[in-house]
RNA sequence: GCGAAAGUGGCGGAACUGGCAGACGCGCCGGACUUAGGAUCCGGUAGCCGAAAGGCUUUGGGGGUUCGACUCCCCCCUUUCGCACCA
């Protein structure tokens, strides 16, 4: 061996993987597979320190799982679609398409330089027609079962660079691009019935032990199931009296005069999860957008000055929702509803804060028992009626000072009263069906995904318009439908593609007739819903993926990335993968069986990144120090879930550390290589025997620390132990511990100590090989291994070794440790015992005093109270 | 406001199931080897007292459970993240 030179190890080595397709694989039902993924990447440009940790710790995971003896499925791929690309062609005239395929070459470069170990073989990018073909034809799919629909719904809309915006390219209401306030538009739009899938998706998070528990929870949440009932408040005519209301008709206010024809037929239906607080529910509120507001305008005495009101409320709370906090405002409609429990008619307001997409819209007010009706009875001096009670005394409604949400015994509840909610909901709404008001019913927080986009640079939707035929899908054999060349990009104007004639006129598939293409592309996390499936099998031009390539792979078993996909990307994927399932594709429901979020790298405390001008590029690492030094100190700096500050000075020290290894082999490479490993085992000096120890201690640790814990730093540090002991036990060999510029002199060693180091150093070389496989490779070849790393096999842990001889004992005396005892291993309590309250050191602190308890601990350990 | 996670030397972090706090690394200090050392090897390094042996204190703060608490329970403080009128 010689000198360490990274950069020429480096290109070495990866040179040769490349050229023995090292990592490819194909499935083998022989063999245990293990599919390790990391989350693709955008093809931005340039990959940070911070994007790279994450593929070294899943490349950790997959070499490590190689050398365990399995079939490792380590794939990459690119999420090429997107308006980022699209954008920087707005502005440079560079074609996405041109961009997107030069960031990809550079991106894949950077990984190549890191020693990535990918199966290159099954590279995919979405933006290739061989890919989104099979978006198009999930679609077609999805289409044929009502899973894809069209509807029209609000967007967000830019009335200077006409398009829709994405929610998170509205900043505080204006546009992103050029600062204007953004308005809302009603446009048809195609979904995905995501919500059909609502229950099992939050059914199937319980299944997910090997996810952090965080992002359970988030998932949960935003699912947000809620069990309740839906109820009929039948709409009074306004000449009748309401009880107990404070206000006045006000001649002045053209809005509370209204007209006075009732129409018992109609109703406004309300969600609550409270039916136990019904007969506490004084008011009825509508959201802003609420159908039956359009009616009460008209009917007002003043429909202008009404729709004035609900015009503003309708603005205001939209602005508001956007930047925060709101105020809640309301006013009423003068109409009166009949609370269906109660009998007794309760005024109808509207109101700022009503959700007119949740539920149904409207709601009851029971002022009482929620915060919100609470302050809103408060501001308007709206009746509060209490009717759950859950403390000793009953409040007057007029001296309370904010509502009573716990659980209770019901009062003023006629026929439910003394009864206890929240048992008496499941009564009370099996009286609700009987007497036709309402019915139980679950809502979700969840909606249906929204996936149309006026943009250029993502998939076609197959979908033809016929004014005849209606919505008609691409037939199959005609996909994919490819993007047409678009010579250049204004950013201005409806969907770039509508703007294409030879791609909107097409003759109808069905009659034959004249028609028009749908224009829209869909939302790119269509594309990263399905592509780890795709990975299985990615040059099928048939079908999205064969089944049988995923009965073998699927499901990932290690799948990595950021926490910011928490919910929508990795939510997708379990609702495509259960669709894809119902296709009859798959056979399994949850996609990915563990999850590990990696934490962000920071520099100066933040975030890398572009703007900020803070980004670490690791290819001034890799010239620097080399790619295994800065795998390893991205590795060694914390526990991959953790946030981590970026440090030069500790790659510096991770760097020294290989030096350290290197040295090391190369010291000892010439005594103990060569083929066959001499034996170790009988007749061995303590020195060896501890070496030993450690040597299979290690092994256990490292093992369980990446297998099991995913704790990376910790495996490093217990491999740097064993490279100090190492060191220590050379010192006292004949060879002596390795020292720079001398080189290793022929000294003879005991057979013995060969055995021993040789074990040590190939274990060493072994477990370093997922951390720093470049350097791994070359001493692994040096200490004379037949066929590299790739034919070898991870070091098994033999406890018969690791077991120690002597254990050092500690003794605590009222919980301080006063001694500790070198005794022989196996001892019994009651030995353990007396040879502590005979050890000279623990008898001055007993001394005169008197032993009240003697406990022997697992460790072990012996405790000892005295008075 | 609600919810979750976290808080340990000068710094990053260890401590697995309630059992020796501070592994490992960075930094710093000392020694060796050297023309030289910013290389390398060896040693030291939580704080306070002490020449040393040893002692006392110490895991954000305060209380509790226990023979024993970084770990479990209660209250408080700080930070980060998520949700934020979902009826």
């Amino acid at each position: 061996m010689a000198d360490y030179r990274p950069q020429q190890l480096d290109k070495k080595w990866q040179q040769l993987w490349t050229s023995s397709l090292a990592f490819e694989v194909e499935a083998d039902a022989k063999r245990p597979k293990y599919y390790c993924l990391e989350m693709f990447a955008y093809p931005s440009g340039h990959a940070h320190v911070g994007h790279v940790r994450n593929y070294i710790i899943g490349d950790v995971m997959a070499r490590t799982k190689r050398l365990r003896g399995y079939n490792v499925l380590h794939p990459f791929g690119w999420d090429a679609f997107g308006l980022p690309a699209e954008n920087a062609a707005i502005k440079t005239g560079t074609h996405p398409e041109t961009s997107t395929l030069d960031n990809i070459a550079h991106m894949k470069g950077q990984l190549q330089r890191l020693g990535i170990s990918y199966a290159w073989g099954r590279e995919i990018a979405t933006c290739q027609p061989d890919y989104y073909k099979f978006n198009q034809w999930i679609f077609l799919k999805m289409f044929e079962r009502g899973l894809a629909y069209r509807k029209r719904s609000t967007v967000n809309w830019c009335p200077s660079c006409q398009t829709v915006l994405a929610n998170e390219q509205v900043v505080e209401g204006a546009c992103w691009r050029c600062g204007t306030t953004v308005v809302t538009r009603d446009l048809e739009q195609w979904f995905f019935r995501i919500t059909a899938y609502a229950d099992e998706l939050l059914k199937g998070l319980d299944t997910l032990d090997a996810w952090p528990e965080k992002v359970v929870v988030m998932q949960r949440n935003w699912i947000g199931r809620s069990e309740g009932a839906r109820l009929e408040f039948p709409i009074a005519g306004a000449d009748t009296k309401v009880r107990g209301a404070r206000l006045q008709a006000d001649p002045a206010d053209p809005v509370r005069g209204v007209r006075l024809e009732a129409d018992p037929t109609d109703a406004i239906e309300v969600f609550t999860t409270r039916i136990d607080t019904i007969y506490g529910a004084t008011f009825v509120l509508l959201a802003p957008e609420h159908q039956m507001v359009d009616r009460f305008t008209a009917e007002s005495r003043d429909p202008a000055a009404f729709r004035a009101r609900v015009a503003k409320f309708r603005a205001l709370d939209r602005q508001a929702r956007l930047t925060g906090e709101i105020e809640k405002e309301g006013f009423d409609t003068g109409r009166k509803a009949i609370n269906p429990f109660t009998g007794e008619l309760v005024p109808i307001w509207i109101a700022n804060f009503v959700l007119a997409e949740y539920g149904t819209g409207a709601i009851m007010g029971v002022p009482a028992h929620d915060q919100r009706d609470f302050e809103f009875a408060r501001k308007y001096g709206l009746p509060i009626t209490f009717v759950v009670q859950s403390a000793a005394e009953v409040p007057a409604p007029d001296s309370m000072q904010e509502a009573v949400s716990a659980y209770g015994r019901l009062v003023n509840s006629g026929e439910y009263t003394g009864e206890e909610s929240p048992s008496i909901k499941t009564r009370m709404i099996a009286d609700a069906e009987k007497t036709g008001i309402g019915k139980g019913e679950v809502q979700y927080r969840l909606k249906d995904w929204g996936v149309s986009r006026q943009r250029y640079w993502g998939t076609p939707i197959p979908i033809i318009h016929c004014l005849k035929d209606g919505t008609v899908a691409v037939p199959y054999a005609q996909l994919p439908v490819e993007l047409p060349k678009v010579p250049s990009f204004s950013g201005r104007g409806d969907s770039p593609l509508a703007q294409v004639p030879e791609f909107v006129n097409v003759t109808c598939p069905t009659c034959g007739g004249p028609a028009r293409r749908e224009t829209d592309t869909m939302d790119t996390f269509v594309d990263s819903s399905w592509y780890f499936l795709r990975f299985c099998d990615p040059k099928n031009s048939e079908l999205p993926f064969s089944a049988a390539s995923t009965v073998y792979w699927m499901p990932v078993d290690f799948y990595s990335g950021g926490v910011e996909h928490a919910i929508l990307h990795l939510l997708y994927s379990r609702f495509f993968t259960r669709v894809l399932r119902d296709v009859g594709l798959l056979t399994f429901d949850e996609p990915f069986t563990r999850l590990l979020t990696q934490g962000m790298v920071l520099k100066g405390g933040a975030v890398m990144s572009k703007s900020k001008g803070n980004v670490v590029d690791p290819d001034d690492m890799l010239t620097k120090y080399g790619a295994d030094a800065l795998r390893l100190y991205v590795m060694f700096v914390a526990p991959p879930e953790k946030e981590v500050e970026w440090s030069d000075a500790g790659l510096e020290g991770s760097f020294r550390f290989l030096l350290r290894v290197w040295r090391l082999a190369d010291h000892w490479a010439e005594t103990i290589g060569g083929e066959g490993i001499p034996t170790c085992g009988d007749d061995c000096t303590g020195a060896e025997r501890a070496l030993r120890r450690k040597t299979h201690e290690t092994i256990r640790r490292v093992t369980a620390d990446i297998e099991e814990r995913m704790h990376l730093n910790t495996a490093v540090s217990s491999l740097m132990e064993l490279v100090n002991e190492l060191y220590a036990f050379s010192e006292q060999t004949a060879h002596g511990a390795p020292r720079r510029g001398e080189p290793p002199v022929a000294c003879t060693e005991r057979t013995q100590t060969v055995g021993v180091l040789r074990e040590a150093i190939d274990a060493l070389v072994l477990m370093i090989s997922p951390f720093a496989p470049h350097t791994a490779e070359e001493m692994w070849y040096a200490l004379g291994n037949a066929g590299g790393l790739a034919r070898a096999a991870w070091p098994s842990f033999d406890p018969e070794v690791a077991r120690a001889t002597e254990v050092v004992v500690p003794v605590q005396i009222n919980g301080k440790v006063r001694a500790r005892l070198t005794v022989e291993a196996g001892l019994s309590d009651d030995e353990l015992r007396e040879r502590a309250l005979a050890d000279a050191a623990v008898r001055t602190h007993t001394e005169g005093r008197t032993i009240r308890k003697v406990v022997v601990a697992k460790g072990p350990l012996v405790s000892v109270v005295v008075a």
